[in-house]
DNA sequence: CTACCTGCAAATGATTTGCACTATT
DNA sequence: AATAGTGCAAATCATTTGCAGGTAG
């Protein structure tokens, strides 16, 4: 289905309006579905469509959509949040490959971890409901850069 | 070894003085292994052992800490950066159960990732230098219980 | 009209920083 | 004396909130 369509039908079905503004917001985020924008760059991205657009906006819609479920919000400890669209209905399932030289973050749509999920529901009595894996290191193609140090410090693992 | 020598030694090798204040605050991390604190609970904590400890120089020893892969940091979307000590030299290797209902924290000391860093290396040329892997979910214990939404909007994946 | 949305500006809260002071070598 | 480390207060930065005005059903 047309994402827009699928998106526009969930706003309504609970209730909420899919504004110009609104729209604006999930046009910059599908246009940019590789990426993980944080509020800022949406911002940024959204004014040149909707210039009048306000900073309280973004954030009051990504957290709209956080709720509705169709960006995850997280935080990979370079200051601020950010924001990813989710794929289907209950595609939790990505994780992310960081690298510490070239700063490059791909995503990795596969699910690798369904056998530890039942294995924690085996040996922990814990049920998932959503997970997160990060891998940080670097691209063997990436190796022969110098180490860029810059926010290291401000590194979140 | 005991902890406190051994992270002695650290700080003497990249001549780092272990202050009094610096001890204290190591001391409140290793007697509360098991927890994750903020900031703001460490210095709470340190004040009972050393009253006029600034919170600025908490900041600016966790920080250090990090630098010296004594502590971690982490980020758990409650808006605070939290901490964790590491355990031995290079282990990196554990997971988090985040219950959705107590919010217990629970820390999983196994390495479950080895194959799959494995695969990274072999599959996309990525070398793994650390990783996070964080479950959210219920405990099967818990699921009587009302579900608690407090934090949940501010919740970060 | 009423309830939801928006924009703006002010408030908040975590973290950082400038600076003068202290302690250690 | 020189340097690293500290405490305090002020500054910064992301995010949230109050409120007055706007808009759609």
């Amino acid at each position: 289905m047309d994402p827009i369509a699928n998106i526009s039908q969930q706003f309504a079905a609970q209730k909420y309006k899919l504004t110009p503004q609104r729209q604006a917001i999930v046009k910059v985020l599908l246009d940019n579905e590789k990426d993980h924008l944080s509020v800022e760059e949406v911002y940024m991205m959204v004014k040149n469509s909707y210039p009048h657009l306000g900073l309280a906006t973004v954030y009051r819609t990504l957290e709209l959509l956080c709720e509705l479920h169709i960006v995850e919000k997280m935080n990979f400890g370079d200051g601020v949040s950010r924001y990813d669209l989710r794929g289907g209905d209950h595609e939790h399932m990505h994780h992310h490959l960081i690298c510490s030289v070239c700063g490059r973050l791909e995503e990795i749509k596969e699910d690798w971890l369904l056998d530890l999920e039942k294995r924690l529901e085996r040996e922990y009595g814990f049920q998932v409901s959503d997970h997160r894996l990060d891998f940080k290191g670097t691209y063997n193609t990436c190796q022969k850069t110098s180490c860029k140090r810059e926010k290291a410090n401000k590194a979140v693992s």
